[in-house]
DNA sequence: GAGCACTGC
């Protein structure tokens, strides 16, 4: 951040400057205003027949008739999510079934399905409900369900050919994530069984907010694309005239750019990467704000990132004070999770913080990068949401120019096994060669057929990868391979009670709420769950603390326990308890006798194992690589020989993070084949 | 003695 105290940068930028370029004409960047409709007043009817998709429905519903596959091109605000299935359901287009409309996320799911039943006059639940994990608000009557694409996935194990569906409407493919694409997949491969038995026919409409469909078209059999206009406004977009090398520096310089010439009502949305630079960015921005010039407004800066409290979240939609200035400091939240009304101004410096794959290593690696193209479009259009708008790109067109045209879809960047896992329940019958639109790497595959067939979930015959009795369980727990495997490992150990609450609790985001500044408090309440025997069995004395107490909030409060996902941890808990019983197991506690559970971990997670080297430093067993105990452990003291761990976390070093102590001789157990040859100390 | 973009089953 910069420190030039005695002369705020804000000083140094006079009304008119020369920082920023317009962009040259681009034929299609600069999207046409179609009609307002900001009349809250007017009937949900006449609501409908404004938008601009009801113009085209005749045509559309023509088409949408004939057509198996289409592909939908709908700018933002056309109305096709909401407009689409109930077209289909008033034409009596695929009466025979269920029209699903998948959605990336929960509150979508739930959200739209309110606006329909409102719009169709009915209840929720009734003729258009819902279904999303831990929700399931359809019924008999239910003809439209809005649902999440994960959710239609888990379905399609126990009904491969989706036969109460008649239509899939696969919406926001061009997020392509992992579910959405390995969805491609299956409702394909369904189509075409449907086809080859005589079944009724599915079909599936593709529903993308960018133009690059050439993917979706090609790979459902060249379908046709069709395109609706959207309420779109239009967004002035400026470029740096040079290469900004302190993209945060260009940030806050443009942000009192902006200020000092704009009218104060205009808020500003700042595209950042990560939590610690936002803070520090808001902490300038005060301070600056502090010493404005006379004339100048006063402007509210609030930060904008996931793990903020809910409360602090909500800051952002509320208004500004009359002639203050809001101006957001967001992470990608804002582009597609938080709709935020009222931006006139984007601010993007074109980078963002994002996953990668090591499939060698395993390893996932969280690294600040460029944006895409495709990304750096979303952005621009938060700014033109109610109203024509701008877009200050921190870098120049040259940059631009160069830019990936789309993400990297994510499941070329993650950990394949669950997948594969999934499609092997699917019953997919050759998974090494499944019909992925973007193929992962053949070493990301190859790589986690391995795990799985360490993990006893597969067996290769003949060249041809199986599922074994243990990976079609596994398959039934919506969980990471390694997890269901410790859970069905639970009952040899008499231990399943703990290992479903230690599961659930690390499945979910942390429960252990760490404000830096009350550190040495959190340290004392901590004090009276720490257990020798590792972070898992910590973990599992403060949930058993929280039980006792009947989730008591003050409680939370007191032992700085975040009590949403602790609530989060208890759901997930029932339905993995759920799941556990169906299969048939025996659901029993150890009691004060943790050691099974430290035994039950080592045999389910000992792909995860790091050994203590003679030098004081540890090697991950099954890759060789240096790794070291993370500081927020509780065996970061101390130096215990054997390790399991939850997953490593790749940042200034290699850091193992939720550690297990464990012995030699369990990890032998679990594996000894594995191990025969890894293993270096002797048994103690 | 460190630091975690965002979803989801």
């Amino acid at each position: 951040m910069p420190h030039n105290a005695d002369f705020p940068p804000a000083k140094k930028f006079k009304p008119g400057s020369v920082f920023f370029r317009q962009e040259k004409n681009k034929p299609g960047m600069l999207l046409p205003r179609k009609g307002t409709n900001n009349n809250k007043n007017v009937s949900i009817d006449v609501q409908r027949k404004q938008l601009p998709i009801h113009q085209a429905k005749p045509q559309l519903l023509n088409q949408l008739r004939q057509l198996q596959n289409a592909i939908l091109i709908g700018e933002t605000g056309s109305g096709k999510t909401t407009q689409i299935p109930q077209y289909l359901y008033e034409a009596g287009i695929g009466r025979q079934g269920l029209i699903a409309i998948t959605q990336p996320r929960r509150v979508a799911a739930i959200s739209l399905a309110g606006r329909v039943a409102e719009e169709k006059r009915t209840q929720l639940g009734k003729l258009v409900g819902y279904t999303v994990r831990f929700e399931d608000v359809t019924s008999s009557e239910t003809k439209l369900k809005f649902m999440t694409d994960g959710m239609l996935l888990r379905e399609a194990i126990g009904d491969p050919m989706l036969l109460r569906y008649t239509v899939v409407v696969l919406d926001e493919a061009h997020e392509r994530t992992v579910h959405t694409d390995v969805l491609f997949g299956v409702v394909k491969a369904a189509q075409r069984r449907r086809r080859e038995l005589n079944k009724v026919p599915l079909k599936v409409i593709v529903m993308s907010a960018t133009m690059d469909v050439d993917l979706f078209s090609e790979y459902f059999n060249k379908s046709p694309v069709l395109y609706l206009e959207g309420r779109q406004h239009p967004i002035q977009i400026y470029y740096t005239k040079q290469p900004q090398s302190d993209y945060l520096q260009a940030a806050l310089v443009s942000v009192f750019q902006i200020h000092q010439e704009a009218p104060p009502s205009h808020d500003i949305l700042v595209f950042m990467t990560g939590q610690e630079e936002i803070e520090a960015l808001a902490r300038t921005c005060r301070d600056i704000a502090k010493h404005l010039p006379d004339g100048c407004g006063s402007m509210v800066v609030i930060p904008l990132y996931a793990s903020l409290p809910p409360a602090q979240q909500l800051r952002v939609f509320q208004p500004a004070a009359k002639g203050c200035r809001k101006v957001i400091l967001s992470t990608n939240i804002a582009e597609t999770s938080v709709t935020i009304s009222g931006i006139k101004y984007v601010i993007d410096t074109g980078m963002v913080k994002a996953k990668r794959f090591n499939p060698d290593s395993g390893l996932e690696v969280l690294a600040v990068q460029r944006v895409s193209k495709a990304q750096a479009w979303q952005r621009a259009g938060r700014a033109g949401r109610e109203d024509s708008g701008f877009c200050y790109r921190l870098y120049t067109e040259q940059e631009f120019d160069s830019l990936i045209p789309m993400t990297v879809p994510e499941i070329q960047r993650c950990n394949l096994a669950g997948v594969m896992l999934q499609l092997m329940a699917l019953g997919i019958p050759d998974v090494m060669n499944f019909d992925f639109m973007s193929k992962p790497s053949s070493e990301a595959i190859r790589s986690a057929v391995e795990h799985l067939e360490l993990l006893g979930a597969v067996e290769k015959k003949k060249e041809q990868v199986l599922l074994t009795a243990l990976g079609k369980k596994m398959a039934s727990f919506p969980l990471e391979p390694r997890y269901a495997k410790t859970i069905l490992l639970s009952p040899d150990y008499a231990c399943s009670e703990e290992i479903l609450s230690i599961v659930s609790l690390l499945s979910v985001d942390s429960v252990l709420y760490n404000p830096p500044a009350r550190r040495d408090e959190v340290l004392a309440a901590r004090k009276k769950f720490t257990s020798s025997e590792g972070d898992h069995v910590t973990l599992l004395n403060i949930y058993r603390a929280f039980k006792k107490v009947s989730g008591n909030k003050e409680w939370c409060r007191e032992n700085f326990v975040n009590s949403r996902n602790m609530s989060l941890v208890k759901e997930v808990q029932a339905q993995l308890r759920e799941i556990f019983l169906k299969l048939n197991l025996k659901l029993e506690s150890c009691g004060s006798d943790t050691g099974r559970v430290r035994r039950c971990f080592a045999h389910g997670m000992f792909l995860n194992a790091a050994e203590l080297q003679l030098d004081g430093s540890y090697l991950a067993l099954n890759t060789h690589q240096p790794v070291a105990i993370h500081p927020s452990s509780v065996l970061f003291q101390s130096k215990p020989a054997y390790v399991v761990f939850n997953e490593l976390l790749h940042t200034s070093r290699c850091y193992m993070r939720d550690l297990c102590l464990v012995d030699a001789d369990w990890l032998l157990d679990a594996a000894p084949e594995y191990f025969g040859r890894k293993l270096h100390i002797a048994k103690s």
